[in-house]
DNA sequence: AAATAAAATTAGACAAATCTAAAAATATGT
DNA sequence: ACATATTTTTAGATTTGTCTAATTTTATTT
């Protein structure tokens, strides 16, 4: 019945990503810190999306999603990465500059748009950051994936996503040639400081405990 | 500086078209009734609009338009039409579909967007309905077009767009096989309730003066 | 466990965008 | 030209989404 608005949009999708972790429930500061707003703005709307049955609320203790509530975020998340591989792959963005644009069209309302959309772009699997992009059906694929600072020495994988996926990061893979689907082997740590001496696609480059630790490899 | 927000752009877009057809100013009930929305808020809309410089309005006289304002509803409808070319080529939206989402789409902000986008269209100059496409620079192509219910017996021209873009009526089109960049030959007009007899793309068929009074053609 | 700090909520204000109802200005008909 | 009708504007209320400042609840520290 209820149409769920742009805003409400905006803070279902961060109380999904803030509570995908396995947690229980989300905390109001962590939700206004996420998306830039203040914590009585979140108290605000997390009443608002209670009373709308999309989200459990209780006073002092966080919210979780119900289930009416994953399957709109999920619609909104599906809409966001179906746009990013469009900006990418059909229009020739770099994938540091399609977020921004992909928040704004999240929210076109057409189901018509949407379905058309994916089956333009080969129903895709993956957004260009290596995110699986959840079904029509509401199933979200969820992938076995780590992380390249907690793998064993000698071990391989397949770049298949990032963590922290700030331009300034993007970048910083881009100016190293490092790319979704490189494989990556980890030859050495260094006890130090947690650098590691790694190759990938064949070259061989020392990569920081920082950048380690927000880039997700598919292992072999 | 200040931005136009999203329904401000809703009226200028509104101005821009009730104001097109060389008259001077536009009046208040015409462009409530064009965005259906009440008489009052189009007033405290307009007031805040001059505030901004973007149209001339005074008191019981109707507006227009500035310099300013103008550049803005040519933006939105370059957006507009970009789009709908997009969904009706791209994504097989048939014409009389597009205008919803398109409606949505034009909000979306981004400079480079819309660059890439025209580019991926290939640079287009009309849309899905034969509306010429404002240039990114502002320039508006108006066209030498006239409705077929005008011209004189046993002329002929080339259908390049509808006045009324209505879902009915351009079904009406599709279910008759009239197509933009048809030839149109008017053989006769019934005097008694003004038909006309016409060959489209060569089928011979009768249209009654409604239909006449909504097809644009460029004459031959 | 009392004192202090941090997190969360309430209360109250504000701007944007809309509406209804009433008043003012303009247009029209005879 | 006067009375009536139409159009436009004002005044005041409402909804959504936000904020600041004050208060309450929960967590932490000594």
């Amino acid at each position: 019945m209820n149409a769920i608005s742009h805003s409400e949009e905006n803070y279902l999708k961060a109380v999904f990503h803030l509570g995908a972790e396995g947690k229980q429930a989300v905390a109001t500061n962590s939700i206004a810190r996420s998306i830039k707003t203040k914590p009585s703005s979140v108290t605000d709307m997390m009443q608002r999306l209670a009373e709308k049955g999309l989200v459990n609320y209780r006073k002092y203790k966080g919210v979780s999603l119900t289930e009416q509530g994953k399957k709109a975020a999920l619609s909104i998340i599906r809409k966001h990465r179906l746009w990013e591989v469009f900006l990418v792959e059909k229009l020739n963005f770099s994938w540091d500059e399609v977020h921004d644009v992909a928040e704004q069209l999240e929210h076109i309302q057409s189901e018509k748009l949407v379905d058309l959309l994916d089956e333009h772009l080969g129903f895709p699997q993956y957004d260009p950051h290596g995110d699986p992009i959840p079904g029509k059906d509401g199933n979200y694929p969820s992938r076995e994936k780590q992380l390249l600072s907690q793998l064993p020495v000698n071990s391989k994988g397949i770049c298949i996503g990032v963590k922290d996926s700030s331009a300034s990061f993007l970048k910083y893979l881009d100016r190293n040639r490092i790319s979704l689907g490189d494989t990556v082997h980890l030859l050495e740590r260094e006890d130090f400081d947690n650098s590691l001496l790694v190759t990938v696609a064949d070259k061989k480059m020392r990569v920081s405990h920082q950048i380690a630790s927000n880039l997700y490899l598919k292992i072999l």
